[in-house]
Parts: C-alpha cells; sequence; structure tokens
DNA sequence: ATTAAATATTTTATGCTTGAAATATCTTCC
DNA sequence: GGAAGATATTTCAAGCATAAAATATTTAAT
C-alpha cells in the first residue's frame, strides 16, 4: 500500500462502519416491530417471502440457496413455520430426497399483512431520501457486496 | 400513501433489499477470514475493538452501550475472550456491582494483527470506490440508520 | 447389477442474540 | 437507619446461524 492510498483505506473502513451501524438501525426496528405487531421474526418473514414469490413451492435447498444461509438454519425455520400452520412439507414426486415447502392459505393471508407493514416500516426509515439519491444508493450499494473470485 | 409514492416506496424498498445483500457479502466474508486467519469471530473483534480504543477498559455496560447489543450478550462474549487469556475483567473500586474489561498485553499484540488483516480485507471489498463516491456514501449511509424518534 | 460418487436433507455442537427475570449493590428519602 | 427505588451485571429460555457429520436416496460408472 502506498502513501497516498493510506487516507482512503481509513475512508473505506468508515464507509464499512456507517454501513454496519445504518443496517443495524434499520434491522433492531423492523425486528421489533415484527415481534410485537405480528408476533414473527425476520428469518422467518424471509422465508414467507422467498414462497410468497414461488406459490408452487421451493425445494429445501432451493430455499436455503435464495436466502443464502445454511442448510441446516432452513431446516429449523421451516420447522417452526409448519408448527404455527403458515407453510407445509409436500413430497416431491420422483425424488424421495427432497422437499417441497410452500405457503398455506393461511400462511399468504399472514404474509400479505407483514409484507403491507413491512413495506411500511421500510418507508419511514427512507422517508429523507429523493428518488435522485435512492437510484444513486441503489447503484453504490450494488458494487459492494460482490465477491472478487 | 398516493399515486405518485407508489414507485418511490418500491423504489426504497429495492434500496433496503440492496443493502441487506451488500451487507451480507461483506459480513460473511469478514466472518469466514477472521475464523480462518484468526480463529476468531466478529463479535469478539468488535468486543476488543472497543477495548483497543480504551485502554484502561470499560465496564460492561459501557461495552454493551457503545455495541448496541444487550447486556447478557457482552457477558458471554467477555467470557469468551477472558477464557482466552485476551481480555481480563477488574474490580472497579467504590462500586461492588460493576466490573471493567480491559484487554491483556496478548489481547493487544493479538488484535493489532486482526485489525490490520480486517482493514485490508474490507479494502479489498470496497476497492472500486472513487474517494468521491466513498464520501458520497458516508453521507448517504449516514441519514440511514436513524431512528425517527 | 454393484459399487462409487453425487445430491437433498437433517442432525449435532457451538456460538451469537434478544428480552425478561433474577441477584447484588448502591442511592435516596424519609 | 431502613425502606424504596435505581443501577450493574448475570442468568435463563428461546431462536437464529454456521460448519461439519450423518442419513437417505439418486445417478453414474464399470
Amino acid at each position: 500500500m502506498n502513501a497516498q492510498d493510506r487516507p482512503l483505506s481509513k475512508q473505506r473502513l468508515r464507509v464499512w462502519l456507517r454501513m454496519l451501524a445504518a443496517h443495524r438501525g434499520i434491522e433492531t426496528m423492523l425486528r421489533e416491530r415484527l415481534r410485537v405487531d405480528h408476533d414473527s421474526t425476520l428469518p422467518r418473514f424471509d422465508v414467507l417471502s422467498a414462497l410468497d414469490r414461488y406459490r408452487d413451492g421451493l425445494r429445501m435447498s432451493d430455499l436455503s440457496a435464495r436466502l443464502k444461509v445454511s442448510n441446516g438454519n432452513v431446516t429449523g425455520i421451516v420447522e417452526r413455520l409448519v408448527g404455527e400452520g403458515l407453510v407445509e412439507r409436500v413430497a416431491v414426486d420422483g425424488d424421495r430426497r427432497a422437499m417441497r415447502v410452500r405457503l398455506t392459505p393461511d400462511g399468504i393471508t399472514r404474509f400479505a399483512a407483514m409484507a403491507t407493514d413491512h413495506e411500511t416500516w421500510v418507508n419511514e426509515m427512507l422517508a429523507s431520501f429523493s428518488a435522485a439519491e435512492l437510484d444513486s444508493l441503489i447503484d453504490l450499494l450494488d458494487r459492494m457486496g460482490e465477491r472478487s473470485e
């Protein structure tokens, strides 16, 4: 690293720290509201959201790939959602290893209510940004999470 | 919500989703590297980082306030760091309820190595941004995490 | 057809995180 | 100085997350 990279390096670190703070702020709020208003959690919301987009259901492995979490993780979350009656497992014919998970009618209804609130809450947090700033953010954030491989 | 707010609302949601993706990408990388290269974790790194800034140590409650996590959470992390010899607890005189936590000499050394690598890793992830873009990101991110209260 | 390899999922062990309850100590106020 | 409230910390129960091992089934190779 040469001399003129030093301030740039610190600036990059600062960006990451601000990102952490912003992320935590929003996530903490969303978690709290989901807990209080819908007796639910963010991980459950994420699973329901994926299943809402794929009404025929998804296999466990597709679900974990889509959410970018481990297989074992999804097993536990789906288990609880089944217990709450929001989701059901169906056998995949032709492959007895696999399981398809999909929303129940109750799951569809309950998720719709959560999703409406969720959008409102996110909107409240980002209310101060102009359309141009939002576009700018999308552009910049898109370039952030990519692993150079 | 009026008609012209609808696309804006979706745009705000999109920003949050990109933020989630970017955050997860970087965090996953950092966690993996800390695990492999330093046999440690992000929460431990955060605690060490706070203590490195306050060499006289911090009380448990100051630590959890600074990191914005619960008291009970810090108890567990500090416990493990004590077990690893990176951190020590000292009684606070004049208040037998309180505990001061601080880095051990070994903790100082080990954290320095982690911090150097950490800065490098973050820099790799954010290498493509210009100084102006970084400034812009800092400005925008600063306005994101604030709870309107 | 058997064996070997690959795939889908669950299980296990460990750690992080929260919110709420419990403990211990300190401060205030009469 | 004793009760009541506040503060500092830990403990507890539950859920989320990972990596690694285990199980079951399917596919490929010989």
